[in-house]
DNA sequence: CCCAATTCTCTTTTT
DNA sequence: GAGAATTGGG
């Protein structure tokens, strides 16, 4: 089948068209397909309906496949050429950025199936998103037919979700699990941590949630854990994960991180389930192998067999310690690919070990590594700026990129005087490049270090009429009132699941309060029932105001006539429509005067539209074994599996016909792409690199490996914008230049503005409103303006400060304090009378100091 | 006992 | 500036 949400269009996104291979890491494959008679039996079927299949399948525009495996290795590069040919080793390819490595990747899987006669379902091809592991899929197909649908090309979610629920029942849950996502377990421990009478100031529920996340991710379950556990802390932890694991289980649920350990554990249990795997999975390709984490790494090893510590258990004696062993150790490894590049490992705060990589070679010791330094997307000019700031990181295997292209232009910089300054040169830009055809919208991206920050370009390209995408923020599927309904739906499908019935028992208000909800609890723990049963018996519980109770009757009745209409076989769109209405939680939108609320019916309806597009066209049924445990095709189950997993990156508009949108994104979701004209944005310390990395080698290096991957994402035209005042949460705050901009070469960059207009105001703020934020440099663009200039934010309270003179100070500044001596500040804060400034004083230590009355002076 | 207004706390990045 | 926790009003 296909990976769980090939078909499913997201909102707001035209359905990706087959055929339109976004372009990509390369020049184009060739043109020309070959021919049909060329084609060798066996690669379709011959009955008359394949025959209709294959011919419908060529006249919706795909190409015909590629089964000659010269043509597969025509217009590679001797490395390239080399890793679709590898093979008897485990292989390591080391492709830089813009390499072509998707392109190794898709005519290495064509090549196992066109010459080295590897049967599609002996191949499994591992990503981190849908989106890429559907475009593998595609691409796969364009060179192969439709033969790779019985490939399993999935993320590490999907394709562990899609082994658990085969083999569900040897762990002791039902096949028909829920997914909780990362709001879904904050909410769990945050129930938890109540349950145990924790106090949140001490220990806060969502660093709980963080440490279990990593725990799982290192494969300690709560056993292990517990035993460990030596402090205070660590022992409370102990206690909330293995709550925290028993409400999951009860709730028949697993979380994100779940998804991984239990398959890992279900392997390493049953050896009988492994040897299963191992016997079907003789190809196994993992991309973007730098961001695996521990458990993704062991879940590999045990699916492919063949590291260095996977020898045979043996007894004492020497014997296998059981049959299955025995055999398990016979089974030869399967081939295992993996690419990935130590550069670009950017989820390490979230568990991805550059060890994996790193030490491969020490894993697997007969392993062959390949190179691809050869970029076929930048200018050389990028590719220099690029290599010149991740050089500045240590411990790292060198790496040079280069192209065989041009130098291309060189890299513009621009220092504006606050974010809408820099937001508006943005926006003049693009509208200069589009008018002079240089480049469409869609050609174009802007990145960020952090969420918050597409708000100014949204603000900005909607005055100017330029059309943009804004892709993850508050993502579509973690707005309220689609979580709100998804989870009237979970309940639905899994009535055990108390996290969305808590959360829905009193959406739209019926009268059903803390206390209430808090009786039905203490019901529930006093009778050893779950809380959905416990809420069929209110009248036994105790203390419960008679008025509350008649509520709780009312919310089960309105809930068993919905779940007669799915019983009554209605498709999830038509179950959604029924909760809409039946909860009256449209009717509560609908009389709202909010105009926010006009926002969350149009989501609704939104999420229905998904819901029909998905009823009407539910995908492929797996085959055979494949569709062990799954829920049917089509059902509620299956369309709420398929919302759960879906990620901001899954979302990145194709490149389509026509001008296409401005995308806006995080740094981190552009990882994988690229476009032709890049703005990196916010190149200022203490936003990029981020303030928490400041003080850390280890983690300003994961931040310049961010900005390496921003870089690299540019083919022809790069920008480079900073502000020297920013709000950040409120109040503004200087930041001084990024230093990855003093890392990368003079020559390179072309300043189109310094920062000489926008010198942090003088000593006390003398408010002439021209003198820190003019109008922008802006140069007849058809649309700007200057109304929206901000009215700067500290004239009002800068006009306080008369009496006494506020000392301007920057990062770096030396500084002497009455007391505390002489020292260096490290941050800024605020402005005007609200000013601070952490000072590091040495071995005085690191003082935070409200500079209007700190005796400071500057040095 | 429930609800609405008010006051606080946060914000890196994500499957 | 938004979301959650907390407090006072009904």
């Amino acid at each position: 089948m296909t990976s769980l949400f090939d078909d499913l269009p997201l909102p707001g996104f035209e359905s990706p068209s087959l055929g339109s291979s976004p372009a990509h890491d390369e020049p184009p494959l060739d043109e020309e397909p070959p021919y049909e008679e060329a084609i060798p039996d066996g690669l379709f079927e011959t009955d008359l309906a394949a025959q209709d299949e294959r011919d419908a399948y060529y006249r919706n525009g795909h190409a015909r496949p590629v089964i000659d495996p010269e043509q597969l290795l025509a217009g590679m590069n001797d490395p390239q050429r080399e890793a679709v040919l590898h093979h008897g080793s485990p292989l390591l390819i080391v492709a830089g950025a813009g390499s072509g490595k998707t392109r190794v990747l898709t005519h290495r899987i064509a090549y196992l199936l066109a010459a080295r006669g590897a049967q599609p379902g002996e191949i499994l091809a591992i990503t981190f998103t849908n989106k890429a592991a559907g475009e593998m899929r595609e691409r796969v197909e364009q060179l192969v037919g439709p033969r790779a649908r019985a490939m399993w090309v999935s993320t590490f979610h999907s394709a562990c979700v899609r082994i658990l629920r085969r083999e569900s029942k040897l762990l002791g849950f039902t096949s028909s699990f829920s997914i909780y996502d990362s709001a879904d377990s904050q909410r769990l421990m945050s129930l938890v941590c109540r349950d145990l009478d924790l106090d949140p100031k001490q220990f806060p529920p969502k660093s709980f949630t963080a440490k279990v996340s990593n725990l799982k991710n290192e494969l300690i379950d709560e056993e292990t854990y517990a035993d460990r556990a030596a402090n205070p802390m660590e022992k409370k932890l102990a206690e909330a994960y293995t709550l925290y694991q028993r409400r999951l289980r009860e709730a028949n649920a697993l979380d994100f991180d779940d998804i991984i350990m239990t398959t890992v554990n279900l392997l390493q249990a049953f050896p009988d389930v492994a040897e299963h795997y191992r016997r079907r999975f003789r190809h196994i390709l993992v991309d973007e192998y730098q961001d695996t984490n521990h458990a993704q790494y062991t879940l590999v090893r045990e699916l492919s067999g063949g590291a260095l510590s996977d020898a045979p258990k043996l007894t004492a004696d020497g014997d296998f310690v059981n049959p299955t062993a025995a055999r398990l150790a016979q089974i030869s490894p399967a081939e295992l690919c993996v690419v990935g590049d130590a550069d670009q490992s950017i989820y390490a705060f979230r568990g991805a070990t550059i060890r994996n990589i790193l030490q491969f070679e020490e894993d697997y010791p007969d392993a062959t590594t390949i190179l691809l330094e050869q970029n076929y997307r930048s200018t050389q000019t990028i590719l220099t700026a690029a290599n010149a700031v991740i050089e500045r990181n240590t411990n790292r295997r060198k790496k040079n990129l280069w192209t065989a292209g041009d130098q291309g232009e060189r890299v513009v910089g621009y220092v504006a005087d606050d974010e809408h300054g820099e937001a508006q040169f943005i926006a003049d830009e693009i509208d200069r490049l589009t008018d002079e055809d240089e480049a469409r919208p869609g050609d174009v991206a802007i990145f960020y270090r952090t969420n918050a920050q597409s708000r100014v370009f949204e603000e900005v390209f909607i005055r100017v009429g330029l059309p943009y995408k804004v892709v993850g923020g508050v993502r579509f599927y973690e707005r309220k009132e689609v979580r709100d309904i998804l989870a009237y739906l979970r309940v639905l499908s899994n009535p055990e699941d108390t996290v969305p019935l808590r959360r829905i028992l009193n959406v739209p208000k019926r009268g059903i309060g803390e206390r209430a909800e808090a009786m039905v609890d203490a019901l529930a723990a006093r009778e050893r029932i779950s809380f959905a049963q416990a809420l069929q018996r209110v009248d036994e519980a105790y203390g419960m105001a008679a008025r509350s109770a008649n509520a709780v009757k009312k919310f089960n009745a309105m809930m068993a006539g919905l779940r007669q209409v799915v019983e009554s076989g209605a498709g999830p769109a038509a179950v959604l429509e029924a909760v809409l209405e039946e909860s009256g939680y449209l009717a509560e939108l609908q009389a709202s005067t909010d105009p926010q609320d006009e926002t969350r019916i149009e989501n609704l309806q939104e999420l229905a539209s998904v819901a029909l597009e998905y009823e009407q066209d539910p995908g492929e049924r797996p085959e055979g074994e494949d569709a062990e445990g799954a829920p049917p095709v089509g059902s509620l189950a299956d369309f709420l599996e398929r919302v759960a997993l879906v990620a901001d990156s899954d979302q990145i508009p194709d490149d389509e016909e026509g001008q296409g949108v401005i995308t806006m994104m995080t740094l981190h979701t552009a990882k994988g792409l690229e476009f032709p004209v890049v703005f990196l944005t916010g190149m200022e310390d203490g936003i990029f690199p981020h303030m928490r990395a400041l003080n850390q080698v280890k983690e300003l290096e994961e931040e310049r490996r961010l900005a390496y991957v921003g870089l690299t994402r540019a083919r022809q035209r790069l920008y480079l914008t900073r502000s020297v005042l920013r709000s950040a949460w409120g109040q503004p705050a200087y930041n001084p230049a990024s230093r990855f901009l003093e890392e990368i070469p003079d020559t390179l960059v072309d300043w189109k503005r310094t920062g000489a207009a926008a010198v942090p105001p003088a000593r006390g703020f003398s408010p002439s409103s021209s003198g820190g934020s003019r109008s922008y440099g802006s140069s007849g663009g058809s649309a700007r303006s200057t109304t929206t200039t901000p009215q700067p934010g500290w004239a009002k309270s800068a006009r306080k400060v008369t009496e006494r003179e506020v000392v301007a100070l920057a990062v770096g500044d030396r500084v002497s304090h009455d007391s505390f001596g002489l020292g260096t500040v490290v941050a800024t804060q605020g402005v005007g009378d609200k000013a601070q400034a952490t000072i590091d004083f040495g071995t005085t230590g690191r003082k935070q100091l409200l500079l209007r009355y700190a005796p400071v002076e500057k040095l």
